[in-house]
DNA sequence: GGCAGAGCGGAACGGTCCGTTCCGGATGCC
DNA sequence: GGCATCCGGAACGGACCGTTCCGCTCTGCC
């Protein structure tokens, strides 16, 4: 088991290589070709081909990659002691781990598996929680519902500037205001109803028919 | 000059149903065929062709319409009595006008005009004279800068669910969570250095060469 | 040393998509 | 009726991209 050498060694570093390429890629752009992403990683194509069955199978484990993160940071996140810190701390994680990104953007892509739905609902319920902690606090003004920061994160993942760190940085600067505007406020309550859990999932409702382009309206 | 009649009526309509038209499809998928525009408008693609010299040319107008918009709202604005509420009746009426999405999601798809590099050098000035402004009502909080402002706008844009009407509703409640960040606060600085101008035009740079695919990093 | 095969690079293929052109027809105007 | 304008939409040509496939290299094994 342990005597991988020479040329398996190669292959086996190829997998992580090709999973970080794909990953910068199609953070990048969400529809690039997949040579971009053999290009990227300094391998072929079949290289490529060898470990993935198609596109979709990459994007598919990129995305499911992805979930699993949020999934993490969320529980690492519920060990803070008090439910504002485990709130912000939550949602620095995945700001900087730079999740929503890829999962909002890839979603539509192609076809969700079982478990990936599952790993879906237990990201909302653990996010849930971390928004009802907060909320016990007091600390987190009540007007603010789960889906209001799912909006943030998704917000906060359309801020883009040129070079990776920097991108962070501004992504940092600009949750920071956010975080400062859902402390418990003083002043008007948020307009309009909150936003639903469905408004939220519909990107992933199928994708199938390419024949419709009505997705606002 | 007023004695239109007929077909050349209905032409002139044609003028409107077209423009209106692409707006809404480009702004539901900024890289939708011109097909799809013609489409919308209930008209054929000779009908669209007649009047731009091409995609470039439809796209370079539409987005200069909005840039002209946005110009208009900033002026529109600074009529305001004080600066704060200037700058919040601003930030309002660009996200209400989706002005900025449009701008945004099509930069770099064309090449700009002087007049429209021009405008948007004026846009840039007006909020600048906005932001100044409430910094010296002392209501805006000291470490936000104009380019912090523009961020904010590019994050609303990106806030999107089906039906336009609850977009606009749910841009609305996001910018009101970013306002009550925005106003002086009591607690931590705006981490980071605050962004540079040049982080956020990037966009704009060139369209030519095709051949980079490396906008980040 | 030689052989089988895993792993791979990249050219080639087939198909889709889209911007643009073009032609035939309809319509108002003189 | 003839001409100019405007238009619908088929047709064209080219770009792009996912996938396959061929031939090469290197490794592990006898």
């Amino acid at each position: 088991m342990t005597n991988l050498s020479g040329r398996r060694v190669q292959a086996a570093r190829n997998d992580g290589t090709i999973l970080a390429a794909a990953r910068d890629v199609f953070l990048e752009d969400p529809k690039a070709p997949i040579a971009a992403v053999a290009e990227r990683a300094g391998v072929g194509i079949s290289a490529l081909y060898r470990r993935y069955k198609g596109k979709d199978d990459l994007l598919r484990t990129l995305c499911h990659d992805g979930l699993r993160t949020y999934i993490a940071e969320a529980e690492g996140a519920a060990a803070e002691a008090d439910g504002w810190s485990a709130l912000v701390r939550f949602l620095r994680g995945v700001v900087d781990a730079d999740v929503h990104s890829l999962t909002v953007h890839l979603a539509g892509t192609f076809t969700p598996t079982p478990q990936m739905r599952a790993d879906a609902v237990r990201a909302g319920d653990l996010a849930g929680d971390l928004v009802a902690r907060a909320h016990e606090d007091g600390t987190l003004r009540p007007d603010v519902v789960v889906a209001d920061v799912t909006l943030i994160l998704e917000a906060c993942a359309a801020i883009r500037v040129p070079g990776r760190e920097r991108t962070a940085e501004l992504r940092r600067r600009h949750l920071a205001l956010m975080l400062d505007g859902m402390r418990r406020a003083d002043g008007a309550a948020l307009p309009g109803p909150p936003p639903g859990a469905a408004e939220l999932n519909w990107r992933w409702a199928q994708s199938r028919q390419p024949a419709q382009r009505d997705a606002t309206e």
